[in-house]
DNA sequence: TTCGCGCTTGACGCTTACGTAAACGTAAAG
DNA sequence: CTTTACGTTTACGTAAGCGTCAAGCGCGAA
């Protein structure tokens, strides 16, 4: 092994690339809008458990269709700082609209399962017609 | 009213766009890349039931994150002739990837609700530990 | 006939989310 | 020293999904 002492506080790009399956490009272009902040040693890039945390997150929001921009405030949600009155408030009414959102995209997938098992029915039971020795109407 | 009476079976681009609240450019968009074929009467476009439900599953597909793409293998799936066996074969292996592919979002979908629950949870703790009388700590 | 309304077809523009070189640095290994 | 591995920035390219004119057609009302 090349580095086993530290590597399990700290990541190189290419080492969260390989774990989630995305670029060095694609994380450095997470960065460039600023949903990614690594440390520079020198001027490589160093994550930490944080970064890797939201890099979670972010390839979570992709997958449930989010846009980056979105992401971005969602993302950011997690770690805010407590703050003050009105940015709780703000914080509040944000997941209530996520909340919304994902709940439609819920029911959406609902149906469209649902759908998806009514055309595999009628292809299993077209598939068994053709196979059995057919009868003309 | 101006066509009361032939309007229970068919609609204009117009009527489509309004009830689905999309632009006209959008559902013309839509049929420029083959996922509408409505009825020509003239020039004018004419959209039949299928073609209202096709809009339907289309946007739904959106709403899910599909790329236009792949709306466009999944609708057609919806109405497909029986077709031949490997058709039907190629139809049912297409329908257990798409609901491997939704069933991972509706995961996706429990965890970050799960997780708003949570920062909505911490977030109203610190709004009533900012309202109560403060004591320092 | 002329008006306006709704519809039509281009055609160019724009944003998002990266891909894809090009060209270079740095550090360990052979 | 050279190779190899791994990293860097800069910058142009592109596919998707429309927005936004521009210019024109057909048709019923005035």
């Amino acid at each position: 092994m090349h580095n086993s002492q530290v590597s399990a506080e700290t990541w190189s790009i290419a080492e969260l690339a390989t774990e989630y399956d995305v670029t060095l490009r694609t994380i450095r272009f997470y960065e460039d809008r600023g949903l990614l902040t690594p440390e520079r040693r020198g001027t490589a890039r160093v994550y930490h458990p944080r970064d890797k945390v939201r890099l979670g997150l972010i390839l979570r929001g992709k997958r449930l269709g989010f846009s980056l921009d979105e992401i971005a405030k969602i993302v950011d949600m997690y770690d805010a700082e407590p703050g003050e009155e009105g940015q709780l408030v703000y914080l509040l009414d944000q997941i209530t609209h996520r909340r919304a959102e994902l709940e439609q995209r819920r029911r959406d997938i609902e149906e469209t399962l649902a759908d998806l098992s009514e055309v595999e029915a009628r292809c299993r039971a077209d598939l068994s017609a053709l196979r059995s020795p057919l009868r003309k109407p």
